[in-house]
DNA sequence: CGTTCTTACTAAATCGATTTAGTATAAGCG
DNA sequence: CGCTTATACTAAATCGATTTAGTAAGAACG
């Protein structure tokens, strides 16, 4: 029932391919009178181009597609944000969806942007589809990771300095004097995503490098839904730790639930820092020590990225794979104390 | 580069049509010698079907397209996940934009995404776009607004009960004995968006039927920008107001901000109820009352009303437009506290 | 006047899948 | 055996825009 490119063109009297023409503004030699012809058709008829005939033509859609992990979390709609910002630019637009760091659902939605022709993606990939992203790889498909890198796959990819943002984290720990820290991460086993075995990796380092032993106690992970069990047997240690480094912001809320609910002040029953900010760091009672990625500027460098591999000629190589890491920042807040002024 | 249906056709010796009655499982006389050569050749060619080309001929995407006014709200977001999983269930998918609120931009978006053939739309509208909206009713275009009700345009629409909605906050405030309630809310003007104006109307309602007199120096709208100012013009008021209400979530954050500079109470000081839930609303300190929408039920409304519209057979008559209201709910906590009880 | 050039357009192939109408062969039936 | 029916496919048109090669008419030139 729309109209159609022939539609216009019957209408004002001319052919399709010249109605194509003028859409285009290539008035090479073109009669102003048929210029009229043409705008009037158009205006007439609410002629609005069909940009899936023009796609399948041009085999561009001018689309990139974002598979990430959810859309509910601050970091996450920040790099969306900073990626159509960047794409915009360019007039490409872009479309997300929802992976919930499931392999399935992330290997479903990656054919299916491919089958609808995105220009390119940008991933939160995990390790479980290797051989995807390898075949992606072969046949020189545009696609860059993003917060997460995975081995073996030699793609641009831009992601936390995760080691040093739980370096900073247990530094201002340490410098307070705090030795027992306690750290939550969500699910680690043998494919763990990197976000999450960057981090502890970090604090293991730098609790070494600080001279304090990690005492594995104070290692817990598991799922949102266990968290309160596993904030518990933190404090159900003896001696229980003095800090927690949060390692994202849903943690660090899990954090501030047990908190509240067993009446523990913070700082001066703990010490608390989280890596992600959360909006209401700054105003929270006591506010929030955090370490936060600089999410914008991840989102902007990774859609950079993909632009660049999208407009790389047929025939120029492909260029090398970059990595990049980005710095995080600590923004001291009053959530961590001096270790000898708690208890 | 991609392989194609003809690709896969040559390599397995048959014809195209043969591959695409494979590729529908039309197995309608179809020799398993025949089955077996195209799944080889499909997978021997990594063949990943053409959704474009599909799309122009089907006439159909099966995707659907929200136009928000920005997805950096736990509002939005809730409300794009419900309406994923709605049509995830019909296997269609959903794709997202962000209009700022900018009748331009949203113009744009809602014209982008009808020349990609999108197969509905899901829209936060502004009042700017009558003439758009006008025509697509006019030309059957399947479109349902949600959080927004325009005047004029007869269109399926699903939206909070807003009057309700400051009506139980205020209702609450008045209970404790409240007489002096401010209220915050984001610009106003002449064409106003109908959250806030309806918002605005069951405060001053409610007020009115409490036998309170609305004094309108309580009342204040700005920009978020402008919020650390009203906020400060309300509090230096004599007598200043014994309660808040803000009428969205972002507008609460700035109250609390406030709070905390100016080292004021809560609820001590003055009381506070926020419209909208926030993360942290039931582990701040205090806890903060507040009045939710229900966001999923929102979502998942007008995504039914939305694949209601997209189904209906062309020659069957458009259903008359109908408009859901869906109330709010009070979730009392610790930030409002009797009048008598301050100062 | 014949040729070339410029101007202003158009015809037709193409992108990759879908689908209808049809063909060719084999099998079944009386 | 001739006819119908079932089986297993295929040819070709189509969706709506793009684009290349080409046409037709008039102007310019020597």
């Amino acid at each position: 029932m729309p109209s159609t490119l022939k539609d216009v063109a019957l209408r004002a009297g001319v052919s399709k391919s010249t109605v194509s023409q003028y859409l285009h503004q290539r008035y090479h030699y073109m009669s102003e009178e048929t210029k009229k012809k043409i705008q009037l058709a158009i205006e007439e008829l609410d002629y609005i181009p069909n940009e899936v005939a023009r796609s399948l033509k041009q085999k561009k859609t001018f689309i990139v597609g974002v598979v990430s992990s959810t859309i509910l979390s601050k970091f996450t709609t920040e790099v969306v944000r900073a990626i159509e910002d960047e794409c915009q630019l360019k007039g490409i637009q872009v479309i997300v969806c929802n992976t919930d760091d499931d392999p399935l659902k992330e290997n479903k939605y990656v054919q299916s942007m491919i089958a609808r022709q995105v220009d390119g993606l940008i991933i939160f990939p995990t390790e479980q589809n290797r051989k995807l992203y390898q075949s992606m790889l072969k046949s020189g498909y545009p696609f860059v990771f993003i917060d997460r890198k995975i081995d073996g796959i030699d793609v641009d990819t831009v992601l936390l300095d995760n080691e040093l943002a739980s370096s900073l984290a247990v530094q201002s720990l340490v410098e307070r004097g705090h030795t027992r820290i306690g750290i939550l991460t969500f699910p680690l086993g043998q494919k763990a995503i990197t976000t999450r075995s960057e981090r502890l990796q970090g604090y293991r380092q730098t609790l070494q490098n600080s001279g304090i032993e990690v005492d594995e106690a104070y290692v817990k992970s598991g799922r949102l839904d266990e968290m309160q069990t596993l904030i518990g047997e933190l404090f159900r240690l003896s001696p229980p730790p003095s800090a927690i480094v949060a390692t994202n912001d849903m943690i660090l809320e899990q954090v501030l639930i047990y908190a509240k609910n067993q009446s523990l002040s913070i700082p001066r029953d703990f010490s608390l820092i989280g890596i992600d900010d959360v909006s209401f760091a700054s105003f929270y009672t006591p506010p929030i020590t955090t370490v936060s990625q600089p999410s914008f500027e991840i989102g902007k460098r990774s859609a950079q990225l993909l632009l660049r591999q999208i407009d790389r000629k047929e025939h120029e190589p492909r260029r090398a794979a970059e990595i990049f890491r980005l710095s995080p920042a600590l923004n001291p807040r009053e959530s961590v104390q001096n270790a000898n002024e708690q208890d």
